[in-house]
DNA sequence: ATGATATTGAGAGTCAACTATCAATTTAAC
DNA sequence: GTTAAATTGATAGTTGACTCTCAATATCAT
């Protein structure tokens, strides 16, 4: 029997008001708000929960710490800052990315992760 | 004073012959064929120096441990078998990944990784 | 409300990738 | 060849991301 706990409730709801993916520290830093006492052991408890449900999944890049987000945003890529190492969405993708492999190889799936500086770490960057 | 000896001279060596990038116990593995006492600490402080001098690169990607190549091997990307978890190059690149991004955000690398079965692998599998 | 059981928070433990330490050895300027 | 300084190999230690343990607490069927 799988109770719903005070925390899984507060840490589902991180997830669905995400605008991109967090790693499990930010996730406790934001649900600390409602519940100060949180532990970081339950925030990975309720992810790998999340991750067998289906309605979280896991967003790996290279050059950035795991990061996850919730399962309902839709097929997408990503942007690393190299200057405050937050990940953000980039919009679309581009085609012809599976030809690229040799033949004989069987593509399964494919990531596309830029790097550089957010807006708002390019203008920080740009004032000093 | 930096010290040119035989250890380094054969690990440049392995960089220069190897046709994919390797990871440290892979190129530590191979250095033995000529130095069977080396050690894997040696491995990471030559690879060290090689990435300060800009001899070799990092390749670092999701679901796979970090591997390093010669950088004088041109732009590409890679493929990761999901069975043996090698990396292989991929020929060629897309274009317009960069108009990706979003707004004010500065682009300065990119990376496309693929995920499937290398022609080996996937003979394999289709025969059991 | 009660009680069986799932969950929690805190902290110890694990694991892989790497880094520091140090005595023994190698390098290279003389 | 000598010798000061860099390097090496072995091994212990560190780091970050996560998992386990366990006593205290919360959940939910009754």
């Amino acid at each position: 029997m799988i109770y719903l706990t005070q925390q899984k409730r507060v840490l589902a709801s991180i997830f669905e008001k995400a605008d991109r993916p967090l790693t499990p520290v930010e996730i406790c830093e934001r649900a600390r708000t409602d519940l100060p006492s949180l532990g970081i052991a339950t925030v990975y408890r309720a992810i790998k929960q999340f991750l067998e449900d289906g309605q979280v999944r896991l967003v790996e890049v290279p050059g950035a710490a795991p990061h996850y987000e919730s399962a309902a945003r839709h097929h997408h890529h990503f942007f690393v800052c190299q200057s405050c190492k937050r990940l953000f969405d980039l919009i679309g993708c581009v085609r012809g990315v599976k030809s690229l492999a040799p033949q004989g190889f069987r593509v399964k799936q494919h990531e596309i992760v830029l790097y550089g500086e957010c807006s708002s770490c390019a203008v920080d960057s740009s004032k000093s």
